[in-house]
DNA sequence: GTGGTCTAGACCACT
DNA sequence: GTGGTCTAGACCACC
């Protein structure tokens, strides 16, 4: 399948959609899954795929395009843009899964969990997403 | 210190005031941190350490009783509700902290990010944590 | 007229009016005057026509969708949620209407009345209720 | 058993406890089961009896005593003041009913429920309390 | 002292 | 337009 569909939105989610998608692109973008030229889906044919508001599409690729990431070519598909050097080097990408850690380990602490145990668990979910 | 007061709070969060507060408690109560018939600082205790609206705490607090976490007493602090075994066996806690992992290990697989860097990062943030 | 309008609360009543709504809502529901699917007036129209705060409209509607009976949709209107069946059958419905029933008969009782006159006015309130 | 203690408090009602002795001791004196003279229980022995606060029971006993249901003497039993006649006539008694029959009847209405359905549960109630 | 309810109104996020 | 969150502050009821 085109791998520049390869989104996935939570509706149910307190975090907006639209916010989901940009953070969803910048990290495909950091990691080098989707390379400066690649073109993005437009807004339609997303919004049809995800069921929701074509606006909120709208939005996500504006916020993406206002920081440079993406670059908008009349007419034509949202494109990434060629001009900065976007892939991260892994010891950069790596700060950039800090807070989700972080926030884990916070609730892990609060749950009085054992490190081991915690270790255990978020190993066998890694494993879980290399192999879906 | 007292130990019911070592709530912590972000305000910068996204996430509203008052559903930090929840899941705080929530967690503190599976993991046995609060037992059943302890009581909670009171709403204006709380709210004028954590410097917030009494009714953010207030609302926090009812809804920690609606779902029985929590009993309300006239004229008096809440209290945790003994009407249930609310401290959870580890088995049970660590399914509680599932979603923050699987969070945690969808976006170092879309920062492409070998698992042994981000377990590596994960194990220092917990050794953190339990010297702070 | 607009059915989805039909509320009516009590301001004078020591039931608090958001109270009042949530349950009018539910029995409602219940009822299958309301049908999984139905919108609601939204929260500045209800509270308009019914003179009260946004905010007391909107404390119960937030309570109806935590007990999954609505449905929030972002940027739209609530919505009664489709997951179940909410409608009720009467041997059901009878059951929601125990409680008042037993207080009525608890009062009767400590006011030494006949039963046959409590019947009797009983019945006439409800005629009273079908022609209004 | 001593009459006089027959109270009964729902702790968990919305409906404030010192409110729920006014009306239950109103109703009883209306319907003749206390009369004029009768010594209704300390404050003390009550309050030990419900187990709630005795300045719960004192504040109900005050607001019937404001209202010239009962007379305090000191250092004696509260007692039901003879210089009113307190027991009304059934025709009176009856309307002290209505409201609590006029709200079992709109909840009816709302559950769509038909009155012969409801008239039988009604009347199944008012069976069970005469014989509990 | 405790929590609860409500109003007034600002600001935000989403469609 | 929609609902959500929060503040400021008043008033109430209960213990």
């Amino acid at each position: 399948m085109d791998d520049r569909f390869a989104f996935s939105i939570q509706t149910g989610s307190p975090e907006p959609i639209y916010r989901q998608l940009v953070e969803h692109v910048r990290r495909r973008v950091a990691g080098g899954q989707i390379k400066a030229g690649d073109e993005l889906p437009s807004v339609r044919e997303l919004a049809q795929l995800l069921a929701v508001h074509p606006m909120t599409i709208s939005k996500a690729y504006s916020l993406l395009q206002a920081e440079g990431l993406l670059e908008r070519r009349r007419g034509l598909a949202m494109r990434v843009a060629a001009q900065h050097q976007h892939a991260q080097p892994a010891a950069s990408r790596i700060e950039l899964l800090r807070p989700a850690l972080a926030r884990a380990a916070a609730e892990a602490r609060q749950l009085q969990l054992a490190k081991a145990t915690v270790m255990k668990l978020f190993s066998d979910i890694l494993d879980e997403d290399e192999h879906p």
